[in-house]
DNA sequence: CTAATAGTGTCTTTTAGACAGTATTCG
DNA sequence: CGAATACTGTCTAAAAGACACTATTAG
């Protein structure tokens, strides 16, 4: 046989942020292999479908989230023979981003779909702790030269919730100072609104609002803490 | 159908320095469809095999490379429904990276087998032109933040040699005092042999010669040089 | 010697890191 | 007012850009 038959799935890493702490969306399995394990979200793809179309038909599908405004791309392909005990299957892996979103509701082949915080996961089928950890560092990688953590926040917002969306992923603070300096020194990045929040419940001076830049790379890249 | 059938093939961007030009392998297609056009060497995914598994199997079968020493990496997956005329085909391309290597013997599948240098390439066959551009910006974007210029180079070698792979990646030569700063200030990228190898045909000095550092990355990266 | 190539040094500019200080808001 | 949060300024260190200079070799 010149080309055997493959089935072809697509999973996918959804991240967002949910009181300052970087979570991801899992999949209760509902159905053997795996009955009961977390997963990540995906399903096989059609056959009049590419694989990004795919994705994001699965993420509405599988986890019922609404009017997903983020930013999803693909992330790298797992091929092993023995990663899915069925049949032979060939994962086309995702990432995606959000800003907060409410707490799914279970769609058609999950039991139950939820955030859980990177720093404590649950035990994860297939080979889906490999993809989660690469996603991971996509996403940590990425907020240095991207202005991915603009998918994070809902507009207007401002600096403070983006700086804490950069210390919810990188897991420690940026400083202050340098932190405002690069994203108002970085042309395009954010846009000022003229206009002020509210003060924070426990007092404190407003913060300036902010509309997103078209700028899409940080040239020279901002650097995660060291340490 | 909850998981239909598709065949699974890998494509790769070989790369190389051949005379101070960056290079990419071509095969000229025997077969339809696309006969007598150019494509990027690939084929099926076996049983059996990963995908980066069959990536090396065809790298040696289609264009008898032989003894390839270099390294080869994941691009992404290209799956468009109608990306080959045939049938339902979903490629994970690779790239590829060597030293100058000879001109390839034809293999099994492909009529012929020839380095084309990237400025000059003729019409590609499927969607390979579209793989071919991501897989450059893969290898301009990876000489800037890890060491993979070394992988293009032979042992030992001589910062001249290093800095025209860089020269011949990017287009443009990055400054000969700075590049040398770089280099030599990036500990682990080179080890010093104390070793002088023999001069150009043309007369100067002799150069020193390095073997490989165990180095990775490149912290802060080199730049490409601007416009 | 001269041309050609390899290698060194140095001045300036840009940017990051560290951190002190000021401003605004709430109770 | 004091605590909490937002914001600004400044000094220093690291690194890049530009470019002049010295060293070695072939012919």
């Amino acid at each position: 046989m010149t080309h055997p038959p493959f089935a072809v799935a697509v999973d996918l890493a959804v991240f967002t942020i949910r009181t300052d702490a970087l979570c991801v969306l899992l999949v209760e399995r509902g159905e053997e292999p795996y009955a009961g394990t977390w997963a990540l979200p995906g399903g096989f793809v059609h056959p009049d479908e590419d694989a990004e179309t795919a994705a994001w038909r699965e993420l509405h599908e599988e986890t019922a989230v609404e009017r997903f405004a983020g930013h999803l791309e693909q992330l790298r392909t797992y091929s092993a023979p023995d990663r899915d005990p069925r049949t032979r299957v060939v994962s086309v892996a995702h990432v995606a981003f959000a800003p907060d979103l409410p707490e799914p509701a279970a769609g058609s082949d999950a039991a139950v779909a939820r955030w859980w915080e990177v720093s404590a996961l649950p035990g994860l089928a297939f080979d889906h702790a490999t993809i989660l950890a690469d996603a991971l560092e996509r996403v940590r990688a990425k907020l240095e030269y991207t202005t991915l953590a603009l998918e994070f926040v809902r507009e207007p917002f401002t600096l403070p919730e983006l700086r804490a969306v950069y210390t919810a992923v990188w897991g420690r603070p940026a400083d202050l100072g340098n932190f405002r300096r690069k994203v108002l020194g970085t042309a395009g990045f954010v846009v000022p609104t003229g206009e002020r929040g509210p003060a924070s419940e426990s007092g404190g001076r407003k913060a300036l609002l902010y509309h997103r830049g078209d700028a899409t790379v940080i040239q020279p890249p901002m650097l995660r803490p060291s340490l």
